[in-house]
DNA sequence: ACTATCTAGTTCGATCATCTAACGATTCCA
DNA sequence: TGGAATCGTTAGATGATCGAACTAGATAGT
């Protein structure tokens, strides 16, 4: 009941972005599209964030640079870091997405009532609250 | 809120089942377990139950199969046809698993109150009735 | 009854996503 | 100032998945 859903809301989104023009983002991109902060992310930020490993992060954010989505930019705080930074396709790449999964749970929402689709959203939120306090921190 | 929650029970029933000493069950071989039927079940119907390619299926029915989990049988009903059965090790398997997710929706429970977690279940198989009605068909 | 077509399972080859271990560069701290 | 921790990366391996092509068996149309 978990599993499917999550699925088919990667291929959903994923199909909506090829339909938008963006045919090369592929689903486990998502998972760095999701997290990535506004004025650019870590890599170790973004793998604490996932619950990834660095190196899968490095091999995710290689291929969206790659695909310019995303580029490096030195970290000005630290000589070691880099910021990884949305670029302006991957911004609009970024709205497409968040706008397809807001079409999509509006399109859940009338199957089961929008106030029981709520109830169901606020209830999961809970859970994950309290799974992952607040940053979600666990390493792995 | 959906994926996180997913990978963490089958992360959870991986170790638990390795803690009991199935530690050759890896996590994929989950989708298999979940959907045999006791009678036994053609590799096509746990294709279309998994919606995953038929390859698939028997890449993970061959690993369970060595591991001693599964076994072959010839179908009466159809010459090409083969019947994917536990075997007793399976059965077994199969038993702990489920009795470990018991365990976590216990415990999941216990973290948002026994009564929200209900409707959360309820509302959850809503939508996923909703969106794959009953037998839930769609080839992949 | 024969052939053409369909279906069940499999093999092959490729690809994607992910991991652990090891490494150079930089920063931090005692 | 020198040793330990941290940041990103590379190297190498593996697991899970797919599509295309194959074989053996079943079925339907003439």
């Amino acid at each position: 009941m978990l599993r499917d859903p999550t699925l088919t809301i990667n291929e959903l989104v994923s199909k909506g972005l090829a339909a938008e023009g963006f045919d090369d983002f592929r689903p486990a991109h998502g998972t760095i599209g999701q997290h990535i902060a506004d004025e650019g992310s870590r890599i170790t930020e973004l793998a604490e964030l996932a619950q990834m490993s660095k190196p899968a992060i490095v091999y995710l954010v290689n291929d969206l640079e790659q695909l310019g989505y995303v580029e490096r930019v030195p970290d000005p705080a630290d000589g070691r870091a880099k910021l990884v930074r949305m670029t302006e396709r991957g911004v609009r790449a970024q709205r497409a997405g968040r706008e397809i999964v807001v079409r999509i749970e509006r399109d859940w929402a009338e199957l089961i009532g929008r106030e029981d689709f709520d109830t169901m959203i606020d209830l999961l939120g809970r859970l994950h609250e309290a799974l992952w306090p607040d940053g979600g921190e666990s390493p792995r």
